[in-house]
DNA sequence: ATATTTTCAGAACGATTGTTCTTTAACTTG
DNA sequence: CAAGTTAAAGAACAATCGTTCTGAAAATAT
């Protein structure tokens, strides 16, 4: 009952691929160029696999965008989101949180902004799996931010907490677009900073 | 030096189509399914002008989608920046100004989201054109809340008005965002009035 | 060894892409 | 009316699109 024997070689020919880094070159070239302008030829050219293997594997060009979208949220928005703790006061969380959204928006020139809410939601207008994918991508993140939010200790008159989790999304989200459009981390570290002084303001209010 | 003889008609066989009504339907299909998605054919089609006229006006698709977000910011976007005022108190100056966010990214649901946030965005990746372009879109509210914001008395300690601005725009590009991947107008409003209620707070601190 | 299985490399597919060109139609001007 | 001008309609263009197919290559199993 173990599914697989994992040690062992499989049958056949073996793949010339490795197949998570050919999963990260997927994503970045997507994220780069977006869904539509990232052609199959130049997919199966970054991540060195066959086209046959990449239809075998994902079934074609949205299959593989949507096992991209899946390895970015875990190789690349699950840190940023570990970030938010609980590991010390609020407002540190919220610092190191965004603080790992700027980075990762510009860490890298090649890749601006965030493949979910740049180049997903693109897609979304028109294509209702692309549209449910990005859906579920933004809920998970407001309830993880919810999440962090609870474990906190609120006045009485202060917004719902997933209110306010919504909000530091949205802020999180409109940083990744503002890098899209070629911001340094230095003019976002501010609007950052604003979105945690407004929080912590409402805490202590 | 009157430039135009407007009353006048010209001389030749004249056009078949109403310049801005095409524009505005173009401007319609770019925002419904992205820059690469929406075709030639489609867009010949939905604007009523002849390809030939097309490229005669615009000199092609870029430049086409290049107009179409420059009667987006005109039609859609100014509208929207105007109910800043200030023309009340901020709270309900900046109520006003998230609820025409909210009624522009979920009013047609053939149109979710915004044409820049999520259409512009995603073709800024690569093109720089279309980057630059998302940067002076994205400036020029930001610049805009920045006016608002300064007509009021703010504390000391409050966060420098430029950084609270681009938080601001950053919160209704996340709205935006998020009603491209579906979220109803109601869901909308807490986060609005939590963007609200926290700016509000820093100002009364 | 042969058989079997899996992958590779690339040709081939029809469809569609953005763009240009040609011909015809519909006007104004003289 | 004829001449001139502008736009419409759509054929034509090479290029590229996403996808499928074919035959050879490289491994294990018997």
């Amino acid at each position: 009952m173990t599914g697989e024997d994992v040690g062992r070689r499989r049958k056949g020919r073996p793949r010339g691929f490795e197949p998570t880094a050919a999963l990260d070159a997927a994503m970045r070239l997507f994220w780069a160029e977006g869904f539509e302008a990232a052609s199959i030829d130049q997919l199966s050219r970054a991540t060195r696999m066959p086209r046959a293997s990449l239809y075998q594997e994902y079934g074609g060009k949205a299959g593989l965008f949507l096992a991209s979208v899946a390895h970015y949220a875990e190789t690349r928005i699950a840190p940023v989101a570990a970030a938010l703790g609980p590991s010390g006061a609020l407002g540190n969380d919220l610092s190191a949180f965004f603080q790992a959204v700027i980075a990762l928006a510009t860490g890298d020139a090649a890749t601006p902004g965030c493949l979910i809410s740049c180049v997903l939601a693109d897609s979304a207008g028109t294509n209702a799996v692309f549209r449910a994918e990005l859906d579920q991508r933004f809920a998970a993140l407001e309830a993880r931010i919810t999440a962090r939010l609870v474990a906190e200790p609120w006045p009485a008159a202060a917004p719902d907490r997933a209110a306010l989790a919504a909000m530091l999304a949205a802020v999180a989200r409109g940083i990744m677009l503002r890098a899209r459009s070629g911001a340094a981390p230095k003019a976002l570290a501010p609007v950052a900073d604003a979105a945690v002084a407004s929080v912590l303001c409402l805490r202590a209010a």
